[in-house]
DNA sequence: TCGAAGTTTCACAAATTACTGAAATTCAAG
DNA sequence: CTTGAATTTCAGTAATTTGTGAAACTTCGA
């Protein structure tokens, strides 16, 4: 990291690079994001190899990551043919983008491992008794994946809403389950 | 691995092997969980080391992961001074877990860093700028977080509801709003 | 079409992480 | 206490992952 760099995004920067692989992202790669992140103005490649002193073509491999993610945008400034990238400002958008790419690596690949392997018919009293595991693991998935999508797809104010009421929800529940049984109305 | 394994389970281990990297365990320990989960009875240290062909000590140190995940617990077994373990099997339970210690690793030490952050005076319009992107993600984490806790400590029966619902919560949500308005209470 | 500015690829080096087996330790029964 | 089965630690090795710099490639303007 060049002394360009305040103390304060030096430990940003810094802290993003150590947590990097905890979150399945390479050191390399947090750090660049953390920079993009908190920069006032959209950086390029060169800026950040030099800011950060990593080699050119580590920021090219980091952002191509990042591209792949969704967490930085590439933009065009005029009369200058290098590509700058930021990050978009958009929390909300960022938590959902990570979460999906996250499901689409860590949970899709054994939900169709899971699926395919509750296709088999078992031949040992092991093998049923292994299938009834399984089962229990892809029905907990799934639940939780269609559920997932299901909010996602709310837009932003009702998700605040609905998480801002966090645990009351549970009375607003129950309310609803009392209408039902006075009208005789069924779930 | 074995030859005593099946098809059926050596595959799901071998799954959970390749696995394990992008969910933040080793090879080892995925392999020794799913192993585990699907054995019809609790499996003592050796079982495992044989079953999987790996090194006494590569299992001890598994097992010692898995149980600081909370996600196998140990049984002792009448007249064998052997430890002996299995995998809980509320899958809920199980979930439970795994985002609390996935939340302490992952998210904790950066709210820290975040909070920290932010109680430094900046001097300069960067770190002034940096800090606003900071407290952005702070304030976006802090409501996820507080969310979660909310979730986790509904009862089963009542999340089960509320995930079933899906996005026809957010119906429920504007009828109470109509109900505020109607009685002309507040949020 | 040429060349300059920029990006990507690739083979290798460095660093990190995972695994092993021998030695040390623990623990319960005799 | 002593013994011996069981578990854990640890130092060294193996394997994997990450990072570099040179070279190849791409793209755009003249």
């Amino acid at each position: 990291m060049s002394p360009t760099l305040t103390p304060l995004v030096r430990s940003f920067v810094a802290h993003f690079g150590e947590m990097g692989s905890r979150w399945g992202i390479n050191r390399t790669v947090g750090q660049i994001y953390a920079l993009i992140y908190v920069a006032p103005q959209p950086l390029n490649a060169d800026e950040i190899a030099d800011a950060l002193e990593f080699s050119r073509s580590n920021v090219s491999m980091g952002l191509k990551e990042l591209q792949a993610w969704q967490l930085v945008q590439m933009r065009h400034q005029a009369g200058d043919r290098r590509e700058y990238f930021e990050a978009p400002g958009d929390a909300w958008e960022v938590f959902r983008k990570l979460a999906e790419e996250r499901r689409r690596r860590e949970i899709e690949p054994t939900l169709t491992m899971l699926r395919n392997a509750l296709l088999e018919e078992p031949t040992t009293p092991e093998d049923r008794h292994a299938q009834k595991r399984m089962k229990g693991m892809h029905d907990l998935i799934e639940l939780m994946t269609s559920w997932f999508d299901d909010v996602q797809r709310m837009d932003a104010s009702t998700l605040a809403q609905l998480m801002k009421m966090g645990a009351k929800v549970q009375r607003l529940l129950e309310f609803k389950d009392k209408l039902k049984v006075v009208s005789g109305g069924r779930s």
